[in-house]
DNA sequence: TCAAATTAGTATTTATACTTACTATATAAA
DNA sequence: TTTATATAGTAAGTATAAATACTAATTTGA
């Protein structure tokens, strides 16, 4: 029985590395932003208005996680945000100018980078990865959309 | 361009399921053990006497994260930590009777774990997964071992 | 309509995870 | 042997990541 062939260590070691690659990308293009920053800039790009309840069933973390993120975005003034007049308790986060520019100029980056997590397979080996990541996501995390609430 | 099917969203996110999934599991068992945990346990025992940065170059974490580790596992009584006598900077870790007794107890659990991860794939896909996997991993991170110093 | 249940966001706490800087110790080089 | 370098561990700081508890606001239902 070694740890080092388990799902469950392979699984972290790969996002380690995962993460270890955008980080570096990133900072070498002269940006500061985390994957889960730009995943949220993302979010909030593709449905400008969504409240922070919203941004955090999309790109799967739990609420407390998603505040402190839209605070770092907000304090880099990448998103604003502002109350929402039909639902006062809801937040609705916008991209700011500088955070259009910034998503459009990290984009290639951020697309080099997905493209070199994965270098060491061939485009077939890839391929078969990401279904099989997908499948074992549906299956596994189940009903359970991801983080909790 | 989807954030949801890019490799480091897809990872991040098998990550996220595996960790829910073992702290499900072993809370279940009884027990209050997290992964890197456990892993720490698992190093310890294998081999006895290893120092902490031993143990971080092992699992692939950085020396500050395992010290805060192994500061948890001392807490819980599961394992010892002694100067050592050639290299006084280094710190000794072992299980103590408590750990081996609480690693014995667990294995079943994150047997179990493991296997219920990648539930959704048949068990060929499995093979596949964690072949291509260790792959990536291997070229991925290149001569980085993990995590830095 | 008005109390009950639900929801959005924040605060707090715990535990990773990593970077940089620091101290103490050990080793290599001059 | 002294100096320079390297290493083990800790400390401080930043950023996830989630659980729990709380406030404020909304919705449901009796």
């Amino acid at each position: 029985m070694n740890i080092s062939d388990m799902p469950g260590h392979l699984i972290r070691r790969l996002n380690q590395m995962s993460t270890q690659v955008f980080a570096h990308h990133v900072q070498s293009a002269g940006f500061d932003l985390t994957p889960v920053q730009f995943a949220a800039l993302d979010a909030v790009r593709s449905n400008p208005g969504l409240d922070q309840a919203g941004i955090a069933a999309l790109i799967a973390y739990d609420r407390a996680t998603i505040g402190g993120v839209i605070d770092r975005l907000e304090q880099k003034g990448l998103v604003t945000r502002s109350i929402n007049k039909r639902d006062r308790r809801a937040r609705e986060v916008a991209l700011s100018d500088t955070g259009h520019q910034v998503y459009q100029d990290l984009l290639p980056t951020i697309v080099r980078v997905q493209g070199e997590i994965l270098e060491g397979l061939t485009d077939d080996e890839e391929k078969q990865f990401l279904r099989l990541a997908k499948k074992a996501l549906r299956a596994g995390s189940g009903s359970r959309s991801g983080a909790g609430q």
